[in-house]
DNA sequence: GGCAGATTGACAACATGCGGTCAGAGTGAC
DNA sequence: GTCACTCTGACCGCATGTTGTCAATCTGCC
């Protein structure tokens, strides 16, 4: 059977490998200017989005992670000054990451850089086709994870 | 200056990490039955479609990957036996990848697992969504590349 | 209180991807 | 032919992600 949804859904899956390659190389060229990478802007976001600060296995859930590739990167942040951890009053070993001042400051010029790079991206296209894709690549989370 | 858009492609963006994520993990359930790994059918998809065999920069520029990294995984399939290295008359130090006796059955038990699975995913998904999807992907793509 | 099961941190092994570098091999302009 | 440039294979180091295991801690149920 030729479906052509099955050939659609492959070129898709194939561009879905090819965007993140890409997305992570966008992502480091402009976290470099900051001292960051891809993947610690990836944390870094979810830590700044919550002010009374998260546990590292609660950012791994955010971002669909292994807690131990979280862990270590959290671990290098810390070293670099730009999270620090706190003691966690509902958990004695799981202690809650919050971003430094100098963690806020970076973060602040992540988005200086960030917002612009997201808009520059999007200037060709509409919200309904974001919204499509964004629907579609969530209802593949859901009857994937 | 909140662009509705900046919001949406941004969580386009982290659901693209995620899919990217769920999609090497289901591969590589899907590949175990057969004996490969996600990085193996990149590979290996790409090598079946060309029957006049491939080099390995070749591969790597389909995937949009570095050559090093395909080298190593086709390094790896030729001493398990899934593809031969062949003299290429065009290059003395480059020769061209194809697929053994073994490596095309392996494709062809990977294509009958593949292929329900790529349509159970778009059964609920319209051939005009994954275009807009595709098409999005594919801009993106150019831009970033 | 006590116990079973889930969660967590710490550590390890491993796969996959990137970039850099070097020397050998092809290519094109002159 | 020669020279500059590019492509390629073979290394290397490194970042990021996975899984597995163990012990400590938390949680909910009895």
């Amino acid at each position: 059977m030729h479906s052509p949804k099955r050939k659609l859904f492959l070129d898709l899956v194939r561009s879905i490998f090819r965007v993140n390659g890409l997305l992570l190389a966008d992502g480091d060229r402009m976290a470099e200017g900051v001292g960051l990478t891809s993947a610690r802007w990836k944390v870094i976001g979810v830590v700044a989005l919550t002010s009374a600060g998260v546990t590292v296995p609660g950012i791994a859930r955010a971002l669909g992670q292994s807690r131990q590739a979280v862990q270590r990167i959290t671990d290098v942040m810390q070293t670099d000054g730009l999270v620090r951890y706190e003691i966690n009053p509902r958990h004695k070993r799981s202690s809650l990451v919050q971003l430094t001042d100098l963690g806020q400051q970076v973060y602040n010029e992540l988005r200086s850089v960030q917002d612009p790079w997201a808009i520059s991206h999007t200037e060709e296209t509409s919200v309904e086709e974001l919204e499509t894709a964004l629907r579609l690549m969530q209802r593949l989370i859901n009857k994937m994870e």
